[in-house]
DNA sequence: TACACGTGGAT
DNA sequence: TATCCAAGTGT
């Protein structure tokens, strides 16, 4: 690994005893690590994916309530699932589970895989949950680099370079692959991540705790805060949408997205569009419902964003002309459905008064 | 490789 | 308020 500090590198051995010295009184208490079903583990590792743990917490427990086995989750419907992990994103990972579990179920006997190419043929189980999942749930010496590794080792060792990319990406792997041990992964890999989320921050680490901090060739060249050099992402762009909320005796109209949609696939939203800077919204409140509509009532306006929009998203009340495509459901089953978040809170509005929430405003013109 | 995927917490 | 970004994966 290339060095530019002038720090005397510690052994592998120093640093993996330092490490689970910090890491025996420092870890935290997290559902997960009560655990070795490596059921449980997957689970956790997959909502884990790009997810805060204060998030997951929640939706773990429920989850492991609600699908305590790979044989209940194998024999579950895409909509529970769904419906489980409503409101945590990626809704993919939902569905790789679902899958995998299945596969789990028919081919490999029921039992999660301990070792990493055979976990990498499950759906959703990259590089890094194959060797979470081998070494913390199965014990198995395998390396896990993931956001937290990447930045505490690129800082230990100085390491230039985008560490999402090549050639620094495979030199991080094999790093970590010459750190950890061959007994006792589980807990060096833990503690690995754990010093990464917990004193080598992103921002404001806290390298006065850190048990490397004498190794640290950034800390030695004050450049905590420059590595790693991870590439700075496009700014989201601005994305206006509407949505149509039409009642029909107490129903209210729904879509379900189609399961090959690249988003939200299989969860259940309003009739909603993009919405032209200039459009008038009855347009695309048409344009939502497959049919044009006679009136229209602004109702609330909701700010969301998703991976790279920004999204202003106004809500509608309105009438179509004719038949609208989807579905109408009452407010119990409305609660059933999975939905995206922006949407599940529209609908709790509806569900928990009763009715339609109070215009925003005066009533809009109405456009036939 | 470069994007696309969701959402909410933290600063 | 705006931006970053969190135990990544699939295409």
């Amino acid at each position: 690994m290339a060095r530019t500090g002038k720090t005397t590198s510690a052994s592998s051995a120093e640093l993996r005893r330092t490490l689970l010295a910090w890491y025996r009184t420092h870890a935290r208490d997290l559902p997960w690590r009560r655990t070795s079903d490596p059921y449980a583990i997957w689970v956790s590792e997959v909502m884990l994916q790009q997810t805060q743990v204060a998030t997951v917490i929640p939706y773990f427990e429920r989850w492991m309530r609600r699908f305590p086995t790979v044989t209940a989750l194998a024999r579950s419907r895409t909509d529970d699932v769904l419906h489980a992990w409503q409101g945590l994103g990626y809704y993919s990972r939902a569905r790789g589970l679902l899958e995998g579990a299945r596969m789990v179920e028919r081919e490999l006997g029921g039992r999660i895989p301990g070792d990493v190419a055979t976990l990498r043929r499950l759906p959703g189980v990259g590089p890094y949950t194959a060797g979470a999942i081998a070494s913390i749930a199965h014990g198995t010496r395998a390396a896990i680099v993931d956001g937290n590794v990447e930045r505490v080792l690129c800082r230990l060792d100085g390491a230039r370079g985008d560490p999402r990319k090549q050639p620094l990406k495979a030199e991080l792997w094999r790093r970590a692959e010459a750190l950890v041990p061959a007994r006792g992964a589980s807990t060096f890999n833990q503690a690995l991540m754990e010093l990464g989320a917990m004193v080598c921050t992103p921002k404001a680490p806290g390298c006065e705790r850190c048990p490397w901090q004498g190794p640290c060739v950034a800390r030695a060249s004050s450049r905590q805060a420059e590595l790693p050099e991870v590439a700075q992402r496009a700014r989201p762009s601005a994305l206006h949408t509407v949505a149509a909320l039409v009642e029909r005796r107490g129903h209210w109209l729904v879509k379900q997205v189609p399961a090959g949609a690249l988003r939200w696939a299989g969860l259940w939203s309003f009739p909603h569009a993009e919405i032209a800077a200039r459009e008038a919204p009855a347009r695309a409140l048409g344009r939502a419902l497959g049919t044009p509509v006679t009136q229209v009532e602004h109702l609330r306006t909701l700010q969301h964003s998703i991976t790279r929009f920004r999204i202003t998203l106004d809500v509608y009340r309105c009438s179509p002309r004719a038949r609208p495509d989807g579905r109408y459901v009452t407010p119990t089953q409305l609660q059933a459905l999975a939905m995206p978040a922006a949407h599940r809170r529209i609908a709790d509005d509806l569900t928990s008064v009763g009715r339609a929430p109070v215009p925003a405003r005066a009533k809009t013109r109405s456009r036939p």
